[in-house]
DNA sequence: CGGAACGTTGAGGAGAATCAATTATAGTGG
DNA sequence: CCACTATAATTGATTCTCCTCAACGTTCCG
């Protein structure tokens, strides 16, 4: 199930800023991220946007689409990236005709409820320390797990304008929010890296519980990269 | 797809708030809910609730329990509540023999992740009384599909204190937005029933599209209700 | 060298939290 | 049927995060 299910499709990049899916379009394509890092979004009255969850390399961005091409939600792309166009009626073959994909497919939903569900708690019922730390371990273990980086160390290729829309805060107090992570040496993060220096105090800040990642589960992921 | 299925299990009634799935707890069966209104939800570190989807009767509430049967989440009762737990491996046959049940259940998760995404928008970046009033047209519109009520008037047995757990704020926040609406004849809300005064002004302070809740998608709904 | 995108800092204000009582409401048992 | 109790709702006063407005600094690239 995992590395080259031979799919085919367009390859396209996207330029960051760039919405590739627009809330409420009707779109025919699943994006499989080749590289770059993306990000689902909503949009409030005034325009205000709050990322929901993030993609990153081998994540299948919008397969939710499948079940629902008109989307009530938006995908845009956080750094420049490249992704594979899979057509939807290709991915339905696939799963007519191998029910294993199917059922993949649709843990690979579960698995994303579950990260959204996190998100609701995290700009919810935390502190903006918090949320960011928490952020920064989410997305830890995400590039820890898919080969790109470790928990130590890893890409993160966003703006602190970004993050504030995936945590619920303004830029300006993201930007705080970073300089005490900073001072008080837990993690220090810059315009594409993330370095943390203290694992365990940003977990304890981040009030960090990776089982909503369903990692033991198998197989959410759908392709590798090399 | 609809009515009956003949799912087979055990009936059970869960007082209110109790949890009828624990967080990290594992779990062998999914919970079609009869009678009463549940929510999902999780805990940060101080052991503050943040309720992040409601599911009303006829939902199958842990459906994705099937998928991934050590939750990272935890299901409470939020009124009385009748459930059948059927079994995953009951499930389980039924996906592997039909495919068109397989679908039907990815696609319930994909509405729940829809919801979920939206959730995220409403707490990180709308106010209080935008947060409450936005609740209000979902549960009015869910109601009204599921043939238990209309978006004017509908059944909402839920303490402002879980609404706070729902919208992100405390109790005592939701309690004084209430009063706003109630003030404004926008809407009128007491344990047990929401009335809606004015719709077309509930939308609008309630920032609210009904896109995300999939509802032109076909059968997302298990069972239904006499 | 100049512009664009991103980041940083300060001051003041607003929305929501917290702390602390007090008042309904509903269910229960005598 | 009513006192009793528990749960839920309401209100006031105060505090604190986080937002808003505004300006300035930094980095990168053509």
């Amino acid at each position: 199930m995992a590395a080259v299910l031979g799919l085919e499709g367009e390859i396209a990049t996207v330029a960051p800023h760039v919405d590739f899916v627009r809330i409420g379009e009707q779109v025919g394509h699943s994006s499989l991220l080749i590289d770059g890092l993306a990000g689902r979004f909503g949009q409030n009255g005034d325009g205000g946007r709050q990322i929901t969850c993030f993609y990153i390399a081998g994540d299948m961005a919008d397969l939710m689409s499948l079940m629902s091409p008109t989307t009530g939600w938006g995908m845009m792309a956080l750094t420049p990236m490249t992704i594979l166009k899979v057509p939807h009626a290709e991915l339905r073959q696939l799963t007519l005709a191998y029910p294993g994909i199917a059922e993949a497919f649709w843990r690979d939903s579960v698995a994303d409820g579950s990260i959204l569900s996190e998100w609701v708690v995290n700009v919810g019922r935390r502190d903006s320390i918090t949320r960011v730390a928490h952020v920064f371990c989410e997305m830890a273990l995400r590039f820890e797990q898919a080969g790109l980086g470790d928990r130590i160390s890893y890409p993160f290729y966003i703006t602190q304008a970004d993050l504030a829309d995936a945590t619920g805060l303004t830029s300006i107090h993201v930007n705080r929010t970073l300089k005490v992570l900073r001072e008080r040496s837990i993690v220090d993060f810059r315009l594409g890296v993330v370095r943390v220096h203290d694992w365990t105090k940003l977990v304890a800040i981040g009030d960090f519980d990776p089982a909503f990642l369903l990692l033991n589960a198998q197989a959410p992921r759908i392709a590798e990269r090399g």
